[in-house]
DNA sequence: ACCCTGGGTTGCAAAATCAAACTCAGATGC
DNA sequence: GCATCTGAGTTTGATTTTGCAACCCAGGGT
C-alpha cells in the first residue's frame, strides 16, 4: 500500500500526506510519540492497538522518514530499540494541533481541552491560525486557495 | 463505527476529531467539499472512490454536521441533493492546509505546491502556524504541550 | 412506452484489523 | 545448566472494512 496514491492527483500534497499518515491507528502513534513514547510495548500499552498492526504502522512511519529506529542499551539489559521522532515527525506536531483544535472546537467534552500549547517562553496559550510570512494572522474567511506553481494546467 | 473510539482515552480530542475524519476517504471528500464540489456524481467522478463507500461517507459527515444535505432543483430538472459544508466543516480548512503543508515540505513532488493560500485583500502568501492570542506567530521550537483543564489527573 | 441520468443500495470478493498464540534472544533466578 | 521472564515482534485464523460491479428507483425527455 506504500505506493498506492488515494484520489485520482498524485500531486495532491494532502493526498500524499495521507498515504503516510491515513491509515488507521497512524496519526495516534504519532501523537505518542510527540507525547515522549518511544517503545514497541508503550505504543502498545498506551494506544491499545493490536501488535501486528503497531508493527506495521511503525514500518511505515519508518519508511517514510517520520520516525528512526534505533537500538539502545539501557544498564544491565539487553539491546532493545526505540523509535524516534524526525524532524519531518516533529513538524507534525502542527497537523495533530490542528486536529485537536477541531476537535475541542466542534467535538467538545464538557470537560475542557485535554491539551494546551504553550509560548516555552511566555507561558502565553496558543492557537493554530493561517499567518502571513511576518508572522501576521488572517482569519479563514479573509483566505482563498488558489492554484500554486506545480498545479496541472486545468485543475486546481 | 459511529460511536468507537480509538485508542485508550475517549477524551482525547485528535482521537474524536479521527471518530469523523478518520476513515479512508473521508479527508478527500472534506477537500473536494472545500474545492467547492457540492453533488454525489462530482464526488465520486473526481475522487474515483465506490459509490457504497462515498455514500457511507457523506453520511457520517452530515451525521457529525461536517456537510449538510440540501435539496434543490435545477431548471427543468427533478429534485436532487447536495452537500454543503457547516461551519464546523469550513473550520476543516486549517487541518487540511496542515496537511497540505506537511506534505509540501516533506514529501515534494519537484513541481512546487498545487495549492497556495492568500490573503483575499492583499494577496500575500499564508501559512499554517502556531500563534499567540493576539495573532504573533511562535516557532515550533518554542512550543510546548501541557495538560489542560479537560485532562485526567494522571494522564497527559 | 422506452431510455437516460443522478443518487444511491445490494451482494460478493479482496484486503485490513483484531485477538490470541507462538517465537526468539538475552537477562535473571535457582 | 535449566527454567523463567520480558520486550519486541511474527503467525494464525476469525471478523470487519473496502472495493467493485450490478442492480434499483424516480423524474424527465422523446
Amino acid at each position: 500500500m506504500a505506493t498506492t496514491v488515494l484520489g485520482k492527483d498524485p500531486r495532491c500534497p494532502v493526498a500524499r500526506s495521507l498515504e503516510v499518515l491515513g491509515e488507521k491507528w497512524t496519526i495516534l502513534v504519532v501523537r505518542e510519540a510527540l507525547a515522549g513514547v518511544t517503545r514497541f510495548s508503550d505504543f502498545q500499552q498506551r494506544l491499545g492497538v493490536a501488535k501486528d498492526v503497531l508493527a506495521a504502522r511503525l514500518s511505515t512511519l519508518v519508511e517514510f522518514d517520520v520516525l528512526e529506529r534505533h537500538s539502545y542499551r539501557a544498564e544491565g539489559e539487553r539491546e532493545r530499540s526505540e523509535y524516534l521522532l524526525t524532524d519531518a515527525g516533529r513538524d507534525l506536531g502542527v497537523v495533530l494541533a490542528s486536529f485537536a483544535q477541531w476537535g475541542d472546537t466542534h467535538r467538545p467534552t464538557g470537560f475542557g481541552p485535554v491539551v494546551e500549547h504553550r509560548e516555552r517562553a511566555t507561558n502565553e496559550l496558543l492557537h493554530i491560525a493561517f499567518v502571513t510570512s511576518d508572522g501576521r494572522e488572517v482569519p479563514l474567511d479573509r483566505v482563498e486557495s488558489v492554484s500554486g506553481p506545480g498545479a496541472l494546467p486545468a485543475a486546481g
